[in-house]
DNA sequence: TCATCATAGTCAAGAAACTGAGTAATCAGA
DNA sequence: TCTGATTACTCAGTTTCTTGACTATGATGA
């Protein structure tokens, strides 16, 4: 029971870049902010949404209500109770739980001693480009976020400051992505071209 | 089928520092990897290593023997099979999976515009205190690992460079742990005294 | 006009991971 | 001498996640 606050916060934290009510999203829109922003501290596919969406639901945590469409498939918005809210404040209060990672490449690298390092290089280089795509996109997300302030006054005086913080740790996690990315993938391409001789 | 590669890349770069020939891990010693340098990518539980080890040796992959010991309960030693070793040949030249994260920290100031601040801010300060001290640690023990060639020679010349790659990356993921949870606890902190006058 | 993308979901099987407990011996310190 | 830590591992039950479908409609572009 993870997710859930994971789906919570989201809902809370929920933009209005659309204009629409904030702290309301579909499940679809859910999993597009899942995809972006949510993406910087939590991994989860669509269907795993909707699923915790209908559990939420029926334990009263979020309460839906039906939009009929007509140019689109009709859909459901959804948002955060007040019993959601105060199951999100104790989750908040209580220790967090150790954050973790997953990651291929690292895996790979770890034992670059005992495998050929070609594809892993090639890999490296790739994600290092994927970065520096992302690291782009996160420029572009907090500006629009911030509009004409400045960070240091945003962060002062702006509101919804929550999603824009955890862009900040994303922007910088990319950035680490890159730089590492190509540090190692120089340490081994050299190595390659030494052992050739 | 993901932890399998992780365990294989531990055996594989199994550190020699207690003399034993390298590549060789028990069980245990494979959970205390886990707790240090594989943590930086992997995260998982001595009851998920053992069972993973049970599945690889009936794959033919890992290779265990059994040490008769004295002082100590008697224990299964592990290698990696030539078998084994193709097997993660092919994971290191076929596409990653994107890597994911999950932090609750994260989470939490996902929502930091809706919920008490108090508590998480507190949690922000705790992790980067432990961030620091792990900072420390992955210094000394890239030292340790470097001996007495500086960082580049080291990189150039070094055996076991895997282990070493993956630690930097690790160290400077802690380093960015601590610097934003220091900078997302001040800010956090300004708007609740602005917050209360 | 045809293909593909975007919206908006649902379902079910199987793999993987987590929780929590238990066993058993030795060693170090109060 | 008792406690707690360390070594070494096992098992069962449950939750969670992933995979790979499948259903619709409207809009967009070639």
């Amino acid at each position: 029971m993870a997710l859930r606050h994971a789906v919570l916060a989201a809902l809370l934290a929920g933009d209005s870049s659309d204009g629409d009510d904030s702290g309301e999203y579909s499940g679809y829109q859910l999993a597009k902010a899942f995809d972006i922003g949510v993406a910087n501290f939590w991994h989860a596919l669509p269907q795993q949404l909707y699923a915790e969406l209908a559990k939420l639901e029926k334990e009263g945590l979020v309460a839906g209500r039906h939009v009929v469409q007509e140019t689109r498939p009709n859909k459901r918005m959804f948002r955060v109770t007040r019993a959601g809210l105060a199951e999100f404040e104790a989750f908040a209060a209580a220790a967090p739980k150790a954050s973790f990672i997953r990651d291929d490449l690292m895996v790979k690298v770890q034992a670059a001693d005992s495998v050929d390092t070609g594809p892993v290089i090639e890999q490296l280089e790739e994600q290092a480009a994927l970065a520096e795509a992302k690291i782009e996109l996160f420029g572009k997300v907090l500006r629009k976020m911030r509009g004409e302030l400045d960070e240091e006054e945003f962060l002062r005086r702006g509101d919804r400051i929550g999603p824009y913080l955890t862009c900040l740790r994303g922007l910088a996690h990319e950035r680490e992505n890159r730089d590492w990315g190509l540090r190692v993938a120089a340490v081994l391409r050299e190595r390659r071209t030494d052992e050739a001789r």
